[in-house]
DNA sequence: TTCACGCTGTGATTCGTTTCACAAAGACTA
DNA sequence: TAGTCTTTGTGAAACGAATCACAGCGTGAA
């Protein structure tokens, strides 16, 4: 019912209403709102009635209600607890910016079957070794699951998160990883973004330069 | 004329075809690629075409031949080369990753504004102050970029990149940026995609469990 | 009080992508 | 040789999302 790439777009509004907000802004138009959020005023309306915020064809948005309206919209179910596993260097870089994210999806445990890396507390967040996955993701209901563990361990790793009861999940190792249909995998291949930029890269300067 | 997602995908199928390479495959289905890739048969075969690549209705597709059909598609310009901006604590993950990658988009310089973190080489990628961004941009013809600054310093180094020569970003601050129409420009936003996550797993799992 | 203005909310439309569905073709069988 | 099977390549249809376009409305000006 609600897409994907609205959810993805009210996300981006949050924050920008979140900074206006803190720069003292009261009121916004759909244009300016789309402006800040790279795209059109008749997609910020569109995405605002799916929350069913109202505003006001003369003051526009109130920054303070609609911030609010979207936060209740997109978190409207108590705090989705996160579990990170793979302590690797994309693992760790995760670690040290959880403080600066949204209190609602707190990370609160993280995996890795290297012994040297695990019963320590990072950046506030508990180490545990691999083989005490379920476990921790049981006892402390977490819902979300982060895959940063090498693409050979994805599956398996993919598999055991969503027996413990797992449905959601995002997934950064390079691979395919088939879950259970009642849960929403996101993939974020780095390798595959950067391929992307340089393909249309070299198609926007396929010339070589004049260099003589 | 050619679609960002089938690029997208494309690069997918281009990984799998290499690790069924490895595997000693000689010949695949488009339907045994679409699911080692995520994606429908009919799918495959569309992106397929857009090589110019034929396979035989018999055989299927030759995967030696597929793949070298993608990577000449996709990397048909000279190497790409690639410039980091911000060595925290993400661009040290993707430094660290850089050596597994691609090497037809090889990274080749990083800045940062802290003289802490420059002049050295880490995983065989020059780091310099970011002064020198533009001389070095220029000298080495570098056309592509990757943003992993805060926020606050997202858009000035966007634009420095953008004049220096490069004409394709990947950007990792959770803003939007704007560059010029002749620049490509791709954001990963992984508090977002966090969020969408978070998100979806609220919906499937609405109810608390039945926990007594 | 009336009018003009600029913005919101939304039905209608357009656009791009995915999926369907089938003709064409090689290989194997008898 | 004729027939069957499986899969490709691709027009055509279906689908979903973005955009257009405008009615409705509150405000401020005259
Ligand atoms: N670092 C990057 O910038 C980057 C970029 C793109 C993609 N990725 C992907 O992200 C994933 C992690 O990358 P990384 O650079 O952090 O790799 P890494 O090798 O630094 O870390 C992987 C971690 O996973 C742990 N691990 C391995 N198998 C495990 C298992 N079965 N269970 C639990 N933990 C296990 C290892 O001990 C290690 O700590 C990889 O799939 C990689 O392809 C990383
Ligand atoms: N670390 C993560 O996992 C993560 C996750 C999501 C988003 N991000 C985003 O990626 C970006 C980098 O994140 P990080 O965790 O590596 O942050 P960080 O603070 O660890 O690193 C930022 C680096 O940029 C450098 N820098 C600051 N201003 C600069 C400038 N004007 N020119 C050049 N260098 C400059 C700093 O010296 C620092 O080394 C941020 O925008 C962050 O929001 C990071």
């Amino acid at each position: 019912m609600i897409s994907d790439k609205t959810v993805a777009r009210l996300s981006v509004y949050r924050r920008v209403l979140l900074d206006m907000q803190d720069a003292g802004q009261a009121h916004v138009f759909s244009h300016e709102l789309a402006a800040r959020s790279g795209c059109t005023a008749a997609q910020v309306r569109r995405d605002v009635m799916a929350t069913g915020y109202t505003g006001s064809p003369v003051r526009g948005y109130d920054v303070t209600a609609l911030a609010g309206s979207i936060s209740e919209f997109l978190f409207h179910s108590e705090a989705q607890k996160v579990a990170l596993v793979g302590i690797g260097n994309l693992g760790r870089a995760l670690m040290a910016f959880s403080p600066r994210r949204n209190p609602r999806i707190p990370l609160v445990a993280a995996f890795d079957n290297d012994p040297a890396k695990v019963n320590r507390v990072i950046h506030g967040c508990r180490c545990y070794p691999v083989q005490q996955l379920e476990e921790v993701v049981e006892s402390e209901g977490i819902r979300v699951g982060i895959l940063a563990v090498p693409s050979a361990a994805a599956q398996d790793t993919a598999r055991r998160l969503c027996r413990a009861g797992v449905v959601g999940l995002l997934n950064f190792a390079p691979t395919h990883v088939w879950v259970p249909p009642h849960v929403y995998i996101e993939n974020l291949d780095l390798s595959m973004a950067l391929e992307k930029v340089a393909f249309f890269a070299g198609l926007r300067a396929p010339q070589k330069e004049i260099s003589l």
